[in-house]
DNA sequence: TTGAAAGCGATACCAC
DNA sequence: GTGGTATCGCTTTCAA
């Protein structure tokens, strides 16, 4: 049975030109010398015909896919499009293209992916979490030598780099600016125990607030889920206390989202009685009322970095498996209680 | 040079197993008979070389790659993730695994992506758009004769199946709901008027309306963009009304979560003075205050047409190019002002 | 400067 | 039942 979709081959275009197969495969890929007349009228054979080189011919000579292949476990799929931009970008520059595969969380889903990628001889793998920053084990199946790049998860059972956002000094940042505002009574609304991400974020609060000569007051602290709900009751028991915080930091935007529901409901001025900044810089975030200050992860930029790692021990066999962190940046809104952003040159935390 | 992945061949296999290699091919395809005797010892061989069949190889000799691509629009990802999930289902059932690419709406890129996937010999094309429901024209490269869907968008430039949400029937639905809930003045915050969804909800809305004898009164519709914010400005805007809704039905979640703001402002109460409903069933709507009663897009659902319909195109040849509508679901939550939600028999909306 | 021919890894036809 | 062998479309020595 032929290709349908393309049934046009090198020998095709060879005939029609008057030349060989190797020749064509000359001026396809620039590399051996071929007469500037001769490869004219190959290009010629070329476009009448509409040929297109048969990707599945070409890998299986040479080994060479120029394909990666992205896992993610990501149900919402919100952060993981994010990412892949940022792989995509530097991979399509470099010729490769990109399989994006879906775990849903499974283990036995994330096998059968790693198998099929297997199976295509995709050169690297990227295993991407959509979740917030946590530790994951082995891939879930052993996959020898090809390369490996954890992107927003990290783990210690094998030799890969892991790419992870700067928590800790996104947090800082987002304290830092309410105290740039004037506050000194800062609460901070984190997330579940179980992610790394709320600790860093955590110990980014009490640095930020050490660093200011504020006193790290554990009664000011909340944890929850990520989600508005847990925002809403979080802050109101903050609120609660006999001196309640003068603003409040949230661990996710959908967290501040809550806090901001559970602030008008008392009558508290977004940010004039309260001030507030969140965090992810989800696209909700400058819909609220007040648009909402926070604390941008950096997914573009580490899909990026990931990309480089993994292409770069794909073409060049470079090794890495040091832990990397992505500074995050402050986007400036109204929240927060500072009148004028001073947006040409944005507050970022390095390193 | 070697494979590195995956140096193991099926020549090695069958050296290993005393056979030849079209036996090997034989047992791992199980296209002809094999005593049950070199059977094990084949698989034996296999298990101790962790062998995995070359699929270049196969593809290039049986021109199937057992693959689709996925081409989306989506920057967020949020619907897109559900769709794939469908077609994913569906798709691995058969053997077939799925590339997703993104094109984040721009032309150049989606030509690029359908480039590869062609070279890369795809059996089939499903052109997924996360955006909502709107027209759009040919794929951005002729596709020749490989079968394509169009999902959640459409097209009349080419003859292709589409699949989209019934929103009719969903605006429906929750225009019932609020009527069963005793409304009579129901007003409809719709987002911008270059969506086609924006006309059929409205239309579902009308129709539910008349339905239930109530008066089409173009004073209480509004049209938006489809975030928070808007749904807060038209909302404070509806409630101006000398004589203001008793029930909203907002054309997105966003919208909704805007009017539920707006109308906390106001004091009035969710849902005893003002009942809600929104739309698309977004992660975020269950945490609500009041929770917020929606209708579901049935994203993993046309998300399985489109694959079912694709691998009948190519496995069986079988051509549609119909438009079809998958039914939405109402998710009964507290914001529309019924107690009991009948959840064992959730009402839908057919055809 | 061009071409003949071997081969990438697997499949499948046709003998045995 | 099992095995030799041509072949899928392209790349790549090596000779001419």
């Amino acid at each position: 049975m032929k290709n349908s979709s393309n049934a046009v081959t090198i020998r095709d275009v060879a005939q029609l030109a008057g030349v060989s197969p190797a020749t064509v495969s000359k001026v396809l890929n620039g590399t051996s010398y071929v007469s500037a007349e001769t490869r004219d009228r190959v290009q010629a054979a070329i476009d009448k015909l509409n040929f297109r080189p048969n990707t599945i011919a070409r890998s299986l000579k040479k080994s060479r896919t120029l394909t990666i292949g992205l896992v993610t476990d990501d149900l919402e799929g919100v952060f993981t499009m994010s990412m892949m931009r940022g792989v995509e970008e530097v991979a399509s520059a470099q010729g490769f293209s990109v399989f994006l595969c879906n775990s849903y969380g499974q283990m036995a889903r994330e096998k059968a992916h790693l198998e099929v990628l297997m199976a295509k001889q995709v050169e690297g793998i990227i295993l991407l979490s959509g979740y917030r920053v946590r530790e994951r084990g082995a891939p879930a199946l052993p996959l020898g030598e090809i390369p490996v790049v954890y992107l927003y998860q990290y783990t210690h059972d094998i030799h890969a780099p892991c790419i992870l956002p700067d928590d800790v000094g996104g947090a800082r940042l987002a304290v830092q600016q309410l105290v740039t505002a004037g506050r000194r009574r800062i609460g901070f609304i984190n997330g579940p125990p179980k992610y790394e991400a709320t600790h860093h974020r955590h110990q980014g609060y009490q640095e930020a607030l050490v660093a200011a000569g504020l006193a790290y007051d554990p009664a000011l602290v909340r944890t929850g889920k990520w989600h508005e709900q847990s925002g809403y009751q979080l802050t109101h028991d903050l609120m609660q206390l006999p001196e309640p915080p003068d603003a409040l930091f949230c661990a996710s935007d959908s967290l501040a989202v809550g806090a901001l529901d559970a602030l008008h409901e008392l009558g508290r001025d977004v940010p004039d009685d309260v001030a507030l900044v969140g965090f992810d810089n989800r696209h909700f975030a400058q819909y609220q009322r007040p648009p909402l200050t926070t604390i941008k992860l950096p997914l573009v930029e580490m899909g990026r970095l990931a990309g480089q790692l993994l292409l770069s021990a794909i073409l060049e066999g470079k090794s890495d498996h040091s832990l990397h962190r992505i500074p995050c940046e402050l986007i400036q809104r109204q929240s927060c209680g500072i009148e004028h952003p001073h947006n040409e040159e944005q507050a970022r935390v390095r390193q």
